[in-house]
DNA sequence: ACCTTCGCGCAATATTTTTGCATGCCTAGT
DNA sequence: ACTAGGCATGCAAAAATATTGCGCGAAGGT
C-alpha cells in the first residue's frame, strides 16, 4: 500500500524537498525555483499526491502551546508474540490521540511509543490505561524527554 | 521561545484539530464545520501562525516512496555530560537530513534518535558517521523498525 | 518516416484568499 | 445606567492563486 515504487525524477525530488518544509508556497513560486510553469508544478504535485508519495499536507502544532508539555519515549514488551495481542495493542495505539508515534522494533523490546501528555500525572494515567489495564504488556519503560532537539517528518531525498 | 502560553478558545482547538489533519481545506469549508465565516477562520489561523501555535504547514512524504525503506530507533549515550559534547551532538543531529527526530531523554540513555536510511548498509554508514566518527558517543543501540504502526506529529487537543 | 504518448507552456476560467469596512458584543470606567 | 474602547465578526470587493482546456514539441516505438 505505501506505493509500488514509481519513477521520480530530479524535479520531483526538488519539489518534494520544498513542499515538505513549506506546503503553503504558491505554485508560481515553486515553479520559479525549479524552472517550471505553475501548472506543470501543480500537475506534478497532484501526481505525487495521487500516487501516495505525498501522503498528506498538515499543519504542525506546537505541543507546548496546547498544554502538551511532557513528551516521553516508551519502550514496550508484550506478554507474548500472539498475533491477537499485537493487533489489539496496535489498534489501541492508533486510536489514542496522545500517542504521537508508534513503531514495531526488533530486539528485546516490541514497540517504541512516543507519548504526549500535559504533565507527569497525565502521563501516569495514560500509561496505566494504555500499558497496564489491557494486560497485554509485560514490561514497559518510560523515558521522559528532556528536550526536543529535532522533531519532524521530513525525509531524506536523493540528490539534495 | 515556543510560546508564552496564550488563551485559545474552543473554536481554536476545533480549527487546529481540523488543519493538523488536512491543511489544504479551503477556509469556507473549515468555516462550515465550526460555524464561522471564511474570513473569521482565516484571521484565527493567521493568529495561530503568528503566535507559533501552528509552527508550520508541511507536506508529509511517504518514506518508502523515496527509497527510505529502513527506519531505526537509536538509543545513544554520550561519553560524558560535557556541555560541549552535547552541543556538538545536537548540532550534528539537526544538520543531518537522515535524522528525522531527536530527543534528549532522562535515564540511562542520553538521546533517542529516529534514523531513516535506504537499507542496512546505509544505516551502517550513517551510524559510523554520526555516532562513531565524532568520538562523542560512548555507546549506542540500534533498534530497527519492523513496522510503522503510527507516525505523525499530531497533538492531543483539549476538548475533542 | 509515422504515429502515439507524455509533459510542457500559455491563456481562459474558477476558486480561494485577502482586505476594507460597518456592526454588534462584551468590559471597564464614569 | 450609560458610555467609550477594544475586539471579533460577517459581508462584499479586490487580489491572488489554483485549475482546466488546448496546442505544441520531444522521445520512443513500429
Amino acid at each position: 500500500m505505501p506505493s509500488p515504487s514509481y519513477v521520480l525524477d530530479q524535479l520531483d525530488y526538488l519539489l518534494l524537498s520544498l513542499v515538505q518544509h513549506d506546503a503553503r508556497r504558491p505554485l508560481h513560486e515553486l515553479g520559479d525555483e525549479v524552472g517550471l510553469s505553475p501548472s506543470a508544478v501543480q500537475r506534478r504535485l497532484n501526481r505525487l499526491r495521487q500516487r501516495g508519495v505525498i501522503r498528506s499536507e498538515v499543519a504542525v502544532v506546537e505541543p507546548r502551546s496546547v498544554g502538551a508539555d511532557l513528551m516521553a519515549v516508551v519502550l514496550v514488551a508484550l506478554i507474548d508474540d500472539d498475533a491477537e495481542h499485537h493487533a489489539a495493542f496496535r489498534e489501541l495505539m492508533r486510536a489514542e490521540p496522545a500517542v504521537q508515534q508508534c513503531y514495531t522494533i526488533m530486539g528485546q523490546w516490541d514497540y517504541v511509543v512516543v507519548l504526549l501528555a500535559s504533565d507527569i500525572a497525565e502521563n501516569r494515567r495514560l500509561s496505566a490505561r494504555l500499558f497496564v489495564a489491557p494486560g497485554t504488556v509485560r514490561r514497559y519503560e518510560t523515558l521522559p524527554a528532556f528536550e526536543v532537539v529535532k522533531a519532524g517528518l521530513t525525509v531524506p531525498l536523493p540528490g539534495s
